[in-house]
This record gives C-alpha cells, structure tokens and sequence, in this order.
DNA sequence: CAGTGGTCTAGACCACCAC
DNA sequence: TGGTGGTCTAGACCACTGA
C-alpha cells in the first residue's frame, strides 16, 4: 500500500494507529458503498487484491474475513468472494424477525395501500437525519404471511436519495433488494424499539381486528455502510397467533 | 496435539473432517464447561497452549479469537486472556434489552415475591427438556428501573442442576452471576420470543396498571455452553415509558 | 524490562469447484 | 487440471501492561 499509515519513517504513533487490514477492508467497503462492486458480484481473489494493494495475502484474507462476518461479502470455497446480496433469503434470516407460532421462517406477502412524494415533518426529519425543507417517500402497506394480514406498516425514505421512488411500479416486495439494485444504497444495519400498544381503529381495520386489541409496534431505522439512516420504518404487527423472534448470544 | 484428527497416514477424510483450530477450541470450551477455568481466570499465554498441545500459535489465537467473538474470553494487550465473567455490565449489554424512552442502558433492581422447589408440569418439561417427574425451582420477582416498577416475572430452573437454590439467601440480582459461580452453569446464549398481550390482573397489580393494558411479554429459553436449556424466564413488561432494543446487524 | 496479545508476512498444503 | 478459498506453520516486529 502506498504509505501504511505514514508510518515507514518508524516514528511512533501517539494517537489513531490503524492496522493495515483495517484500511484494506474500509477501502474495499468503499468499492461496495459507491457501487464499484455490484451485489452479487464475483470480487477479485484474495492473491489478486494483496498484489494489487502490495499487501500480503494474509493481510487481505483479515480484511475480508472481516466483511464477511458484517455480511457484507459471502466466501464460496473453490468459487470465490461475492457481494452479498439482498435476496429474500437474507433479508428474511437478517431482518424479518416475525413468524407464526410454531411455523418456519416464511417470507410475507405485501399489499401496498398507498405511496406519496410529501415534505418531511420533524419527527421524520429527526428519525433520519434530513435538514429543514426535505421531501420523502412514504409507502403504507399491509404484509401477509401465510394469507393472513398479520402487519401494518408505514416506511419512510429520503425523496433526494431514492429520487422516483414514487413512481416505481410495482412496489416491490422486498425493498432492500430494490434500494441496493436501484438506488445503490445497502441496507448493512438496523436498530428495532418495539413496544406494546393498543390497536388504533385504522391499523385495526386492515388487519381484522378489534380496535384496542394489543399489538406489538416496532420501530425500526435502517441505515446504509457507512452508517447514515436511510429508512424509517413504523410496524404494528399482530401477536395473538404469531411472535418476534429476537436470539442473544 | 495427540493424533490430529487421525490424518497422520495421509488418508483422505471422506467425511466428517474438522479443522485443528475447532478441535483446539472444543477442548478449550470444555475447560470452561467443566470448571477447570473458572469465570473471571486469566488463562494461560498463547504460547503456553500452542506449546502444551503440539500446535502452532496461530491455531490457538483462531481458536481464542473465536471464543471472544462469542464472549467466552476477553483478551487484554499486555495482560492476557481471561475467561468471561457474568458481569452486570455483560449482562447488561447481551441480555438485558428493556431501557427508558430516551434513557441510558441501565440495570434493573429485583424484588423478590417467591421461591419454591416444586414439580414441573408438562410445559415446564417441554421448555427445559426434563423428564416426567423433574423438579424444578421457580421464582418469581418484580424488576424496577430507576425505582419504577417495570417487568413482572417467573423464573424456572431445573432442581437437580440448581441443588439448594431455593434456600439461597438472599436471591442475588443477577442470577446468571450466581449460576456461573455457584452451580458451574455459563449462560452462553438465549431464545426469546416477544408478543403483546392485554395485562392479566395479577401482573397488573404488581406493575401498578390497570389489568388489560398492553404489555410486552417475552418468554426466553437460556442455554449454556453445549447448547443445553437452563433456564425458562417470562417476563412482562410494561412499555408506556419503555422499550424493548433490538440490534440487526 | 519481560511478557502478553496484536499485526504482518511468506510459504506450504488441503478441500472444493469448474472446465 | 488450474484456480479459488481454507488451514496451518514459523517467525518478525509492534503496542500495551505491570513489576
């Protein structure tokens, strides 16, 4: 690598020493975030990357074990490195967290109820970040599993990240695969508060329950690699015959 | 090591091979199952193990880096490797979820209602895989943050691997603390399924709400290192001023 | 200062896959 | 058969801690 941290010089680092694998990896995050690499597509092999970055193999191996651990590359033995992909596959074991009592993992079905391009109130703008004036995308829907409306939800993006987003047709299903192909924005990460609350008569309604029934409301905001919120998303989920599934290890 | 994995004749593993590192680190794992390693121990240098069973030191630091990623060690630069320890900081952070709207991570106090040694019924069984006829010690106990009453909950532990605990006195508050300690018992992962549900008026009383409020309910099955269930805790909470963190990573 | 974990390198060989 | 990732080794040097 060029200077390895300005350190050939051999002076000591008082502060902010940052090991070579580190900013191997941040350099090959970068080649994903701004769309370089492509999800889904085959990276160069490891001898490859070190020579090109005049780094030992071992070097870049840490770096993509690394990345791969974050789910951000999958390793195929034989085949190579790839950028993973926001397949349903994923986005159901990584970020859907809802099943039916006793039933298996099960990718829900969406009704989209309704999608506007409309200015960002405070609450929204805190939520991720936007300054004063900003637009958003909003999409209101109902996700089924199993052919029973089970989720209420309402998201929210930046209008000026995901420009056209209201015009897409259809609402795709599953939106993180949208916004990385689209949009070049990777959902890496998201924070979940979830609480318990009494049904509105609105939500109540479209899941066909009674108003005042308790229901488990998650609010999730989703951000991209380097970390920025990118997605505010609402959920009032039934419970009576359906659960999260949250695992601490 | 003694035979590695049997490969020394050069044969090919038509199955069932495991690499140096793993069978390193099961050895290991077991030395803290078992009690040689106490919670909290330093352990010996890398170059100690690497030397005692016949194994390069980069095979032991895989081994040791995986057990820290699982938080079964903490390693410190410069002091060594020590075994984890129940903290009420780890225990905080892996499994403790529930925090006040807006407040800092924070630990609960507990106030004890009941201890008792009684049988299991047919769920208790289910949830702790114990034969017909175990015996198990349930307690239950009121949970507060920052001197509000918050989580009502019941407790149930198996009685032959928990021996006398009825009679522990006082109940400590961090019970994974006390499992680790007293009874050889490391909670290394846990299962919890979350639901709202309309507050039943026993709880309610003890939460000081009105019975039917919504309230978050979380069953969780605790498992020690061999993956073993331990422990079955329901909790409910309230979750007008609280909430339940959730991190997808 | 000695001892620990942390980083980096270089090279060997194995397991797996596609051609 | 060649190329990929996966494992294992050996050794050098750096960063941190505590006596």
């Amino acid at each position: 690598m060029a200077d390895r941290d300005g350190r050939e010089g051999g002076e000591t680092d008082v502060v902010g020493f940052r090991p070579l694998y580190r900013q191997v990896k941040d350099m090959l995050v970068r080649r994903i975030a701004d769309g370089r690499w492509q999800t889904g597509q085959l990276i160069p092999s490891e001898f490859q990357i070190a020579h090109e970055l005049a780094v030992s193999q071992g070097t870049v191996r840490k770096a993509l074990d690394e990345m791969t651990g974050e789910n951000l590359l999958v390793r195929r033995q034989g085949r190579g490195t790839f950028v993973a992909s926001h397949d349903d596959d994923r986005v159901l074991f990584q970020f859907f967290k809802l099943s039916r009592d006793g039933g298996e993992r099960e990718f829900p079905d969406s009704d989209v109820q309704s999608v506007a391009r409309i200015p960002a109130d405070a609450a929204v703008r805190a939520k991720l970040a936007l300054p004063a004036g900003a637009f958003v995308v909003a999409i209101r829907r109902v996700r089924s599993l199993g052919g029973e409306r089970v989720i209420s939800e309402m998201i929210v993006v930046p209008a000026g990240r995901f420009a056209g987003l209201e015009r897409e047709e259809p609402i795709p299903n599953n939106l993180y695969g949208l916004y990385a192909a689209r949009y070049g924005a990777t959902i890496a990460r998201a924070t979940e508060t979830l609480k318990a609350v009494a049904c509105p008569p609105d939500d109540a309604k479209l899941l066909g329950l009674d108003a005042g029934t308790p229901v488990l409301i998650i609010d999730r905001v989703a951000a991209d690699l380097e970390g920025t919120p990118v997605e505010w998303r609402v959920s009032l989920c039934r419970t009576d015959s359906f659960h999260y599934l949250s695992d601490l290890r």
